[in-house]
DNA sequence: AAAAATTATGTAAGCGCTTACATTGTGGTG
DNA sequence: CACCACAATGTAAGCGCTTACATAATTTTT
């Protein structure tokens, strides 16, 4: 069988015997045409059942009233909320949500942002703000208003919507000093190409020199966001010459790998060694020790993104948007237990 | 500042000085062009960033390389993790997911699938079967082809790529059964429009009565798909004047919801009363006790889902794809501790 | 080397819609 | 009742692209 020949603005035409001209304005400005031939001209609509041809309309409109997104991946819960968000606020807006994932690969993130926009893409939402200068520029040259989540830069000309990532790592390792740990891990995201992993990575440093600790007690190790890779950084970490007391993790995922590792090995959270996450992700609240950690609006956010992307599609101008994040303390974070 | 007008066709055309024609061969076709053409061409394109106009485009092709989604919600790794895979896979074969979300609610879903459709998509993915009967007519009528996932039916002519819900739920019951329970409740999700939901709860109960169990020592109990709602299912049920000795829940996420409870209240699982899961999803395997379930291959499915929907987009048959699920044990489930 | 076959390129007709502008209809004014 | 203002509708020119068909260039065949 054929494709279908659908029904197009001057079958309805001819049906209801107007113009064209008439029928396109019954449907996009019914105002301006008289009670009883629009009336005449809907029911043809609805009695051929009749929808405007995509693509020509979004060829002499210059919009397809959809919004794309880039995110690292959905299968992680950091962003599957906010992507959630995001979408019913665009979805309320009457727009449409394109989403590509790009497995955490610039290259693959490249690929499909100019896929995104050859497809018409009114907008894009971006993860983090860590790409090559040229992509900025074929977004610049082509006018497609974006906004950059889940991070936040004070000084910057682009438009952000998120949390200072830096900040809030260096809050959070601040803590752990605090609780009195001299000797201090960190299990890192992969810093490559993720400016969140590496401004958290960056933060918790900074702390530590801040506190006066030694550059020596400060291990750092970059791990994937998975279990078992944050497992085995545990693993090697925990078997070092000297210990550190403390773990500071890149996220929760990370945390909670570790922290399945140490039941593992039989070491245990937080009396022989404490473990922090970052997000507040579900999983921290069911794993046992409940992760301390960062609490990022997810939600918040995600929508936040859309306003502004909505306003940046009508106005021509965006002001960024800073979220405020806060450590929530679980059992996973006490005090070091002495010298062994 | 106006909307930027892009280079077109034309423009490249002029610049290489050969018809529009045999620039949109080099795009196209490109061995169909001589070689010296072609790379002068190519020079241009590239020199312009010139990108095809998406409506025009997808005017002329009648089709929008574009893949639509309506799932319930992305916020719940049942779905993420299947729609991620979905989604890698339609980006393998050039092609862009448009994705809604329905928030579990039929009139939204409806609305979602039309848009999406006026939004052009050539195929879409749709979660089970519960919808009116009109929406199906209208798929057909414009000759859309769908795949409805996450549940399989034997007899039907829609084409269904998933599991049969009703069959593993009822082997779960058994095996509740078989560990010597007699008095049991199910937390089920919410079944109106959710038919994956309604599934597992009949085949629960199927199983029940094959064996043998009068139908009062079976309780059921709806319940949406948060921690804190099926907790007060938990505690509801937990408090009845002869509590069940086993809870089969309709999903890990009620599964954990009513475990977490559990503790609170301190009621001991599995030893005061055993818990079931569905879905196998992370949080299943991080929760202590750990979760009895039914794994499920989501990511298989999610891939699958995509080639089956390519395949009927070039042929115009489809063969459902039935995907088995197995009982993975972990130490929620226990035999009953006799009487009290 | 001319004819035939093959390859490369150009011409132009749409695809279905919106909208500026032209035309026609309607009612109010002097 | 001629004239004007305004409302309702129609006419037709694109929007940028693909592609069938026509034409020109090149290679193969005899």
């Amino acid at each position: 069988m054929d494709k279908l020949q659908l029904p197009t603005l001057e079958d309805v035409a001819r049906q209801a015997q107007v113009s064209t001209a008439t029928v396109s304005r019954c449907l996009s400005r019914p105002e301006t045409v008289k009670d009883t031939t629009r009336e005449r001209v809907m029911q043809i609509v609805s009695e051929l059942g009749y929808t405007p041809n995509f693509g020509a309309q979004a060829m002499v409109a210059r919009r397809t009233n959809t919004i794309g997104a880039v995110i690292p991946t959905m299968d992680n819960a950091i962003f599957a909320k906010g992507l959630q968000a995001f979408q019913e606020e665009i979805s309320k807006q009457g727009a449409n949500l394109l989403v590509a994932s790009s497995s955490y690969r610039k290259d693959l993130e490249e690929k499909q942002i100019r896929s995104l926009i050859a497809r018409g893409v009114d907008g894009l939402l971006l993860i983090g703000d860590d790409r090559d200068e040229e992509i900025y520029a074929y977004l610049e040259k082509r006018q497609i208003p974006f906004v950059l989540a889940w991070n936040y830069r004070e000084a910057s000309s682009r438009t952000y919507v998120g949390f200072n990532n830096f900040q809030a790592s260096y809050d959070m390792a601040k803590l752990v000093v605090e609780y009195g740990h001299t000797h201090i891990a960190m299990i890192a995201g992969i810093t490559e190409g993720n400016d969140r992993a590496l401004d958290r990575l960056a933060g918790a440093g900074e702390a530590l020199i801040d506190s006066g600790l030694p550059r020596d007690n400060f291990t750092v190790t970059e791990s994937k966001y998975d279990f078992d890779a944050a497992g085995n950084a545990f693993e090697k970490i925990s078997g070092l010459g000297r210990p550190p007391t403390a773990i500071i993790c890149g996220n929760d995922v990370l945390a909670v790998g570790a922290i399945l590792r140490a039941k593992t090995l039989g070491i245990r959270v937080p009396q022989d060694i404490s473990i922090t996450g970052f997000d507040d992700i579900e999983i921290s609240t069911i794993v046992e020790p409940g992760v301390t950690t960062v609490h990022v609006p997810h939600r918040r956010m995600g929508t936040s993104a859309a306003s502004v992307l909505f306003k940046a599609l009508q106005e021509q101008k965006t002001r960024s948007r800073k979220f405020e994040t806060h450590i929530v303390k679980r059992q996973s974070l006490c005090a070091p237990s002495g010298p062994p």
